[in-house]
DNA sequence: GTCATTTGTGACCAAATAGTCACTTAACTG
DNA sequence: CAGTTAAGTGACTATTTGGTCACAAATGAC
């Protein structure tokens, strides 16, 4: 009962699929990644592709998995950040996703394509939701004193992921890209004084 | 040369256009809607579509224009925004995405879309920093006395535009939809908090 | 060795779709 | 009116693509 040699094969296999389609995913986008360029890339023949996944839909749930293994697996190691909350978890952002910049554009469009399936459970969506969870996490540890009821925890983990993803998304496509430099700890520390009382000045 | 009636005739076909495939971006995403719906919607021919459009992005353009020049018109018209700058411009934006739902995912996807065509102009950046010209004016008009280089007014429009959007996109995606009952404002609040010296608590 | 089971294959099919073009219809001109 | 120009049309073509399936190759069991 050794089929170890099968199922080690049959992991190579399907994780080749997953790689070929994080990085096609990422070049291209996932609306314009063809089965056919996903097996090609791998090398691997195109019925190959449907002995593992049923669709493109589900391939691109395991990219996504992974991708928020990776980030979550950042975010369980900060075990307690400095106080502006928000400025330590975008900094930790900023430095994954310069990283692992395959992410940026697949994490958007993922979050663009379950806007279209709103009434099902797509197993996408609970990746969002375990990713949300990690970010509440880091917040409960941050503040350990307060108490938040689960749904404004969440509520609020979800208002934090939402601004980072949009600033960093913003940086990217219209902005200079994402810099490590500190110019965006800079604006992020201006925009704290407009955030409070609107008596910022640089 | 009362070429009158053609030319009304030519822009209403083509508002008539735009229209149609601004309810199915909405509807089924820029990705899956095809030409054929979109004239098929607009209850023309489909060659019509390519008197008026050279192609799906040119028109995606100018969905993308209007939807600016809409909620553009809504900022102007914040002549002096109350203190909390974000709060307030994040309120403005919740409630103009609750009037025109439509432009939540089309705005989305057009970013996700820009990443793709990085080295190129197009247009459709271009109304992207229309936008974010919109806000940089609005934060000037909040705060007359502070004194911004140009580079840090639009890094700071550009962060205060990303959060917005990713916040709002989190809340429509996996949160509970835009509610406009306050809750939005007091997770805001709560935010506002834990971004200035992590202290907050609910 | 032989047989059974699982994984891998790529030619093939049916459906969908972008874009074209010869043509029709309507508006304008004088 | 006749003649010109521009807008509108939809059948058609060429291409792409998701998904299938009969088969091949490899592995494991005996």
């Amino acid at each position: 009962m050794l089929n170890d040699r099968r199922q080690r094969k049959k992991n190579s296999t399907r994780q080749a699929l997953i790689v070929s389609a994080t990085r096609l995913f990422a070049e291209r986008g996932i609306y314009q990644t063809t089965i056919d360029e996903i097996t090609s890339v791998a090398d691997l023949g195109k019925g190959t592709f449907y002995k593992h996944f049923a669709s493109r839909e589900e391939l691109l749930a395991m990219v996504v998995r992974q991708g928020f293994d990776l980030l979550i697996e950042d975010l369980d190691q900060e075990l307690m950040p400095p106080p502006p909350f928000f400025q330590a978890v975008l900094e930790l952002h900023a430095r994954f996703f310069a990283a692992h910049p395959e992410y940026l554009l697949i994490f958007h469009q993922t979050r663009g394509w379950l806007t279209m399936l709103k009434p099902d459970k797509s197993p996408i969506q609970e990746e969002f939701r375990r990713y949300i969870q990690a970010i509440a996490d880091i917040l409960l540890k941050a503040n350990p004193e307060a108490h938040y009821t689960a749904e404004n925890l969440l509520a609020l983990a979800r208002f934090a992921a939402g601004a980072i993803a949009g600033v960093l998304s913003f940086e990217f496509t219209i902005g200079s890209g994402i810099k490590l430099d500190g110019s965006l700890k800079n604006t992020c520390t201006d925009f704290s004084r407009l955030f409070q009382d609107g008596s910022g000045s640089i």
